[in-house]
Order: structure tokens, then sequence, then C-alpha cells
DNA sequence: CAACGGTGGACAAACTGTGGACAAGCCCAA
DNA sequence: TTGGGCTTGTCCACAGTTTGTCCACCGTTG
């Protein structure tokens, strides 16, 4: 349950607002803490973000307001759409082998993977896609917590050996600082930049996870960036990124991946391509501007 | 069990109010001595630690209350390192690197301190002091948290690195699993673990961080590891530990490491070289005893 | 005795609710 | 084009709520 305020942030949606919202459309119906606040729950919240977005994109609150309320109820899967309908049925090879515990199988199945010529492609039409469907399978019981953290270290470490195989990017290469603000844990996306950023000559900073909005800021000020690249992967971390963003844009353009990336504003939204948003930003980047 | 004063030192949150929060919204009942002071568990201080962390990340405190009382399965963040004493004057090597992001240096120094002979002693000798001076390096301000971040992030690229580019294990080789309970995020000692006991020709499985205790219980049950090693960081570990700890020994011996690691039964500690710690354990496991 | 802890109350600062005001934009008839 | 009416986001004043910190007074510990 959230409060008003943290509605607000969470949403992007002023407070006011909100309560318009409530009064003139019953959008949502918060209930009530004993001091007589409103107290928004995940399903408010995921309204008044697809209201948002509406509204956004041109609709007349009106309008969005009905289309949202003749939604049915979703419930939201971390940001991931289910897919078309088609059930997977036959586990990936992925997720067969991290079911397994097939330290050599999995790591073969990536090092296969990595060997690939175009890094980019590799991630976008591999990797991405297997984690995901890894996932799939976990939430429908045909892969277990710990075959899941199995491969997914496996993927992190293999994503680490190529970045740290890559050469050292030529000095006055652009530098770009990669990370995630206070509170996101979600590495694997913003690993994966960093790495397709580096194949591509970038001299890249990977700040990793958890950093503080002050951090961010001292060190865009000292390095002076080309670009810092941020990610929010979810509809939490949103505060945090929107306060960084706001915070380093003064000293460097910012960059967003992650599926809430059009949530924030003043940071350039990446697309969820990660391979091939990483090679585009590093060519803008090398072209100068 | 832990007075007030130290529980305030342990959460980060003034005496009088861990006792608002204790009157207002009941997340602690903290038993009493016989003088009437307050005595509070490891579970208290966990709850107290994980309340902390919501509302840093911007939570209500009647919110993050009612999630930790709801859902003593949430994960905690950051955790509490007790500082080692000794005010090392000049900078470690990798520290200034690190506060100068200088990418090259960081890994160059990382590339040559794994070129050495021994893995265990480049662990136990370099890297593990080198990254305790920089954790007091950072605690007496002298490097920023991003600097601290930039080299933690360098360091974990590098073990995992290494770790990959060991042949794998021979068909029959003794199986160990290696990890860390749920709410535990100090992945640097496990995985350096995991990296000697690989090159000691173990058959290592990963299985990362914030695993919950029945996965690892189910898990242990399929594998049959010839040992678990677990690690007990920090003292908001040490519920999850002993509990994972204990519902693992009946399937296989169950190892730990970490700063807490005496302060669980029914768990063998390892001391606190990791890689002589690995190294003996792979030599004892490969011995067939 | 000094340091520490418990209790209850006081308090300021930040947050929230309510109802209404209001300006800007839009639609539509004149 | 003009003007009235409607919609909609923002702002405001006033009152109530929540929350971290401070304090005085007294008991406990070593």
């Amino acid at each position: 349950m959230y409060t008003a305020g943290r509605t607000a942030e969470l949403t992007g949606v002023p407070r006011e607002t909100l309560r318009k919202w409530e009064q003139r459309y019953g959008v949502v119906q918060p209930t009530r803490s004993e001091g007589n606040y409103r107290l928004y729950d995940d399903e408010a919240v995921r309204r008044l973000a697809a209201m948002r977005d509406l509204v956004d994109s041109g609709w007349s609150p009106r309008d969005a307001a009905r289309h949202v309320l003749d939604e049915p109820a979703t419930a939201t899967v971390a940001g991931l759409e289910a897919p078309g309908g088609s059930p997977h049925e036959e586990l990936d090879e992925l997720a067969a082998a991290g079911e397994d515990f097939d330290v050599v199988r999995v790591e073969d199945l990536l090092d296969k993977a990595f060997a690939e010529a175009d890094l980019a492609t590799t991630v976008d039409e591999w990797l991405l896609p297997s984690l995901v469907r890894l996932g799939e399978a976990w939430q429908r019981g045909a892969v277990s917590v710990a075959g899941e953290h199995f491969v997914s270290a496996a993927v992190v470490r293999r994503i680490s050996h190529a970045f740290q195989q890559l050469p050292h990017a030529p000095a006055g290469a652009p530098r770009v600082m990669v990370g995630l603000v206070r509170g996101s844990r979600h590495e694997l996306g913003v690993l994966a930049f960093a790495l397709v950023m580096r194949s591509r000559g970038m001299d890249v900073a990977y700040l990793g996870a958890d950093l503080p909005v002050e951090a961010w800021v001292d060190t865009a000020r000292t390095l002076q960036p080309a670009a810092v690249v941020l990610s929010a992967p979810t509809v939490e971390d949103l505060p945090a990124v929107r306060e960084a963003a706001q915070a380093i844009a003064p000293h460097a353009p910012v960059f967003l991946g992650g599926a809430q990336q059009h949530r924030v504003d003043g940071a350039e939204p990446l697309g969820h391509r990660i391979g091939e948003a990483a090679a585009e930003l590093a060519a803008r980047l090398g072209d100068g501007g």
C-alpha cells in the first residue's frame, strides 16, 4: 500500500491530479488509513500509470479513464507481457541445463553463443530472449528457483568474462558511466549494455548496482562522461531514477533502459533491444555527437 | 541479544526512533532484562534493518512496518560491516585507481595479481586485504561510494573471468554447492571461494545470492553434493543462515564463511582465509573424506 | 559515581485531506 | 470570429495526521 505522495512519485501524476481523477472519474478507490489518508494498492498504481500513459499520448482524461476502467485488472509481471498465447512446451536449452545444474552444458551454450560475430545481435536475439523464457519457465514452475539462480549466475559470469576479455578503450575514447541507482539490483541488463559499449570501443566505467544519487552526481561532475546510462526496470525504481536523472542532467546527458524507461523526464529512452541500443549510442558518441 | 544502544548501532536507527517504531507499529517486541532493559535478538535486528532500508528508499514508516511484518521473507539491502580499526594512512593502489575511475589501471592491477602462481595465496594475501583497505578508506572518506563500487564491480568481473577460464571439473569430481541465503548479497567472498574450489578441480555449482532456504534444501536433496558452502557476512544474515544450515544438514555437510561464521551451530566454520579454506576443503573432499 | 536505559510527554517539520478558486484549452453555436 | 460553457490541471488556505527528535525525571549496571 502506498501513500498519496509515494503514489504520485510512482505514477508521475501530481497528488492533486490523483485526487481529481479519483473524484471525477473514479479510476481508483483507495482505501483509507485510520487518519483518513488514502492508501493505494499495486492495482491502483497500475491503473493510474496506464491512464497517465493514455493521457500523455493524447487521449482525453475522460476517455482514458473509461478505457482503464473497462480493462480487466491485470496482474503485473515485472513489466513483461505474456507471450502471444503459445505455451512453450519444450524447455529452452538453457533452462533445461539449469534445471540439471549442468555446469558444463550451461557454460558450453554460453560459449557457443558468445562466439558469434556480432555481440549486439547475440545479446538481443539469443541471450535476453532465453532469459525471458527462463523467467517464464520459472513462473509456471517448470524450473526451480535454484535452477534459475544457477543460470543467472552463469550468465552474469559469462558477460563479465566477455567484458574482461575485450581490449581497453583507446585513449580519448568517449567515456560512458553505466550502473543502477540506489535500491535497484537488476544488473544483467546494464551489464550486457556495458559489454556491448566496450566492444564498440567506448571507455566504459561500470559502477554496479545500488549506487546513491549523490555518488552519481559527484562522479559525473568529476569524470565528465559523454553519457550516463541508467536503468528503470520496475515501477519501484522510478522515484530514485527520476531523482538521479534530474540531478545528473546538468553534468552529462542521461540515457535510460529498462521496462519503465519512458516514464522518466529528462532522460532519453534507449529502447528495449539492449545490444542494438548500445551499438547505436556508441556510434553516436564516437561520431562526436 | 543486544541492548538498545548496540541495536541502534547495528541498525543505524537512533534509540528513540527504535522505541517509537516498537510502540507505534510493533515491528519488534524485544524481551526485557531483569532491570527492564530491552533485549533485541537477531531477528529483531534483521527486521529493523529491513525497515530502515525501506524508509530510506522512500516508504512511509507505517507501510514499511506493515511490509516487514507481513513478509519476514523480505530481502534486506546494504549490510553493516564492523571496521577493523587500523587506519592505514597511504591509500592502497587499488583504492587510488578506483578513486580516479581508471579502468585500465584497476584491471592491470587485477591482471597482475591473478597472474600469480597460487590463486589461493593471491586471494588471501592481496585481493581480500586490498578490499578491506578499500572499505576502510571508504569509511574514513578517503574514497567515494562510487569509487568503491567501481573497484568492487571490477573485482567481481575479474573473479568471474578467472572462474570462467578454468577448465571444467573432470567427471566424478566432488560436487560443491556455493552461494548465499535469502537476504544476503555480499557475493564477493563466496565467489572467490567458488573460484579457488574450481581451480582445485571441484565441480562447483554456484547458486548466487539471495536464495531461499527451501531452494537450498530441494537442490541439496537433488544434487547430493559433497559439501554446501554458505556465508554469514553480517549479523542481519544470521537468522536466515541458521535456518538454512539446520535444514540442509540432513542432506549434506554444511560449511560456513563470513564474519559471523562462528555464531551458527551445525555448520563447520571455514575460517577467514578464503583461498586457504577453499584449498583445504577441496583437498579434504578430493581425498574422499 | 558515570554511563546507560525506560517512560511519557512535548514539539516541529513534513505530509495529507477538503473544498473551492482559477486559468488555460477545447467545443460549439451565433 | 466571438463568446459562453465545459473540461482539466494546478494552486491555495486551513485543519488534522504522522513521525523523528528532544527533554526531564528516575531506575539499572558495573
